[in-house]
DNA sequence: ATAAAACATGAATACTGATTCATATTTCAA
DNA sequence: TTGAAATATGAATCAGTATTCATGTTTTAT
């Protein structure tokens, strides 16, 4: 029926839920195209129409996942740096929690990324969205002597940029590497800057 | 006949990158699911068959624009940086650079990223080789006491990803931004941090 | 206990688009 | 100039897979 309704029995909740996890295993794993359903049921142990009870079509899971990650990402990242007594451990917490996020759920991240290319509405709306609420907080430290003067906002674009890229390679690529240590070393460079 | 051997006569080499272009821009603007070989060929106004004479697959051309991308970057990049005279204005002129020509060519920067889902070989290649000889110079920097001391590997990777990042948000999304005004803002931040 | 609503199934449908191929045309070395 | 090699053509083939649907089974409200 394709319906997309959200279920109405414990059954139907726990299979709503099973093929949401084999989705984000199975198109984290070899990419949204070469995903098929097909795959997704396989993993989820159900029948291949059962999908099309849940979800109406392959973008709208996809979707789904990555609306989940956006909610998932916003929620780690704002629980770690709640108690940093000031805007530059709440960097490095922050970015701290991320990686480690990233280690955590390496398919949502990775659909996260994906969604540039397939949904590409819903991947600018989660990052836009994502960089005006950091703006919003660099700004105000700014404001408040925490941080040296600059325009909040490409700084807020700017460090999403080294997280993503260093999860990407030390986390997704490599992920025998410590954390700590890139962290650290990030955080070094974000705080004082590359001049001798 | 699935050939990609390398043309002939002259007519064949135009027809061959009058294909390459049109695969450019196709792949660029819809993405390399989305982009079939006959929009590619329509664009490059020649039969459908004609593709593959000169390529053996949609992947063979997508693998030579990721190609293309590295040489080309590289090259504009390694240009910019050779006068200046010490590694911090290096930066400064290389990431202005890199924008420039994301600006340039908007697609081949998208197939590139898009990259790390098509082929995700060619991707980390690109990355990586580039990361090196990146890392090298920030190295050797710091040694001569233009830098501050750090591990330069991390310090690539976060640079490039800021890079990455400010040409996808303020370059690929939002052309009209000015350039100078981005490169000096993520500049400063690069050079003295964060920290008041 | 029972029937209506939910949910499950997987074979069949339908469509897209990559790749091939038999057949023409053009180029170029001798 | 000429014919062998290169190049061009686009209809036909072929494979994959998203989505539907007719038919069962399970759950839940009464």
């Amino acid at each position: 029926m394709a319906t997309n309704a959200y279920p109405r029995t414990k059954r139907g909740i726990a299979r709503r839920e099973q093929i949401l996890r084999a989705a984000e295993a199975t198109i984290g794993e070899q990419g949204f195209s070469a995903a098929s359903i097909a795959d997704i049921t396989r993993q989820a142990k159900t029948a291949l129409g059962t999908f099309y009870i849940y979800f109406s079509s392959k973008e709208d899971v996809f979707r789904e996942l990555v609306l989940e990650m956006g909610q998932l990402t916003r929620g780690v990242v704002t629980e770690a740096v709640t108690d940093a007594p000031n805007r530059l451990d709440a960097e490095r917490a922050g970015l701290k929690a991320f990686l480690r996020f990233v280690a955590a759920r390496p398919s949502l991240y990775r659909i996260v990324e994906e969604a540039r290319f397939i949904d590409s509405e819903a991947y600018k709306a989660y990052f836009t969205s994502f960089a005006k609420a950091y703006a919003v907080q660099l700004s105000e430290a700014a404001a408040a002597g925490e941080l040296r003067p600059g325009d909040a906002e490409v700084r807020a674009w700017a460090l999403m940029g080294i997280a993503k890229t260093l999860g990407e390679r030390y986390v997704l690529w490599d992920d025998t590497s410590d954390i700590d240590h890139i962290v650290d070393e990030a955080f070094a460079m974000i705080r004082d800057g590359l001049a001798p």
